[in-house]
DNA sequence: TGTACATCAGTGAACGCGCGTTCACTGATGTAC
DNA sequence: TGTACATCAGTGAACGCGCGTTCACTGATGTAC
């Protein structure tokens, strides 16, 4: 049994791919999701993905070295993932800033809708409550391990890129034209926002206030820095 | 050997109390911090604890029952402890922020001023790495069991709490009377402001913006939300 | 202040489970003809 | 399309370490006189 993930070793041999292995993998991942997710990234062990998963211990040994392995291949899968949701979700909001602007619509569209739209947006970063635990436990993770960070800092750069048309559009929507720069600090901020305020509302889900001041706070931000 | 950290179980007996249970306790907790932010609330080992502190492993049963209760104890005591740091330095600023608005005092400060003061003192929330990744330890923590949220909540809230007289001092120097849910709404803002923008600085360390876009955000929070 | 005594706090060894890791084996999958 | 064969992917048992937990014991600490 090869422990190497890949046991392309000749190079010449072509793998002899799979599609058993690539659904096992993908198994594997989706269930250290979860279980990262409810358990933390420390307490979740090898055997707690691979029974979620319903393999046994050895299809991990076969598909990654390490459980660091297994977190990395996740966080690229993930990041894969969600930038794609997050492009579709700006493309879309694009094209409606764009019809809004669109003098035969019916008048330009107030600043709160505008907001409203970006802030949807900057929203499918995290959906739920798992994605925000996982965020939380790959920020801890990346602030730990330098080079875990470096791939972590990538993903959400270009992340953070993906939602930069969206801010741009809705600003000129509002007869704005802000520079690259400023358009990355607004999106940063952002960001932060979210991630700040999306904690408090997980702590305190009973707390009506909380999404509007986190709505008003993301409109104080995009107001005020752009 | 009691397995109860206090062995007062005969209500009349006062439990003979203890200087050196109190120097290990302390110890045990200091080190406990130091091991979480390193390693991870999940992936610290109550050895680890121990040896980070000098003790052996029964030192610690005879302390704690679990490592649950030693987390659970070691966020009462960083609660009480930050809470007397954050009310110095929000005493501090009100009377400097007083004496600013003093006629006598050499005119009126300017926003950035306040805001730089305010900033300050929120910053003393988490001043370091470990202070930032302990804290993203326990927001996990908290979210995944509600239990444990509700102190955490009630700190959070003596916290801000703690916070607001400096906000208020500071907008009466810009002429605002905002009234207390308006303060309570900024202050929320700020904290999230302050936990999002403080991982991003962890991430990127060598980003020499972010600390001024870090400021520049709380700044648009402190303007238009008081 | 000093001494005898009772209780406490932490020691260190021991036990055993959970889990990381390895490995021979077997059913599954793809390839050659 | 079918069959034989080679290689792969995951199984399940086994090994052993790390660590949670217990416990008899002993030096430390406080109390009574």
């Amino acid at each position: 049994m090869p422990a190497a993930p890949n046991p392309s070793e000749a190079p010449g041999k072509p793998p002899r791919v799979t599609k058993r292995r690539a659904e096992t993998r993908a198994q594997l991942l989706a269930a250290a999701a979860e279980v990262f997710a409810q358990k933390g990234l420390g307490r979740a062990s090898i055997d707690d993905v691979c029974a979620q998963a319903g393999y046994t211990r050895g299809a991990f040994y076969s598909n990654f070295k390490t459980l660091d392995e297994l977190i990395l291949a996740l966080h690229a899968a993930r990041a894969t993932e969600l930038i794609g949701v997050v492009e579709a979700a700006a493309n879309a909001a694009v094209a409606e800033l764009k019809a809004t602007a669109d003098p035969a619509a019916e008048g330009p569209a107030g600043a709160a809708q505008l907001i409203e739209g970006v802030t949807r947006v900057v929203a499918t970063l995290a959906v739920n409550r798992d994605a925000h635990l996982l965020q939380l436990e790959f920020t801890a993770h990346a602030i730990r391990h330098p080079e875990a960070a470096a791939a972590f800092v990538t993903h959400r750069r270009t992340l953070r890129e993906a939602l930069i048309p969206v801010v741009r559009a809705a600003m000129r929507n509002l007869g704005h034209d802000p520079a690259d720069a400023q358009l990355e600090r607004v999106t940063r901020a952002m960001v932060a926002v979210r991630e700040g305020m999306t904690s408090q509302e997980l702590l305190e889900p009973d707390d009506p206030e909380l999404p509007r001041l986190h709505e008003a706070t993301m409109a104080a931000v995009f107001a005020a820095l752009g």
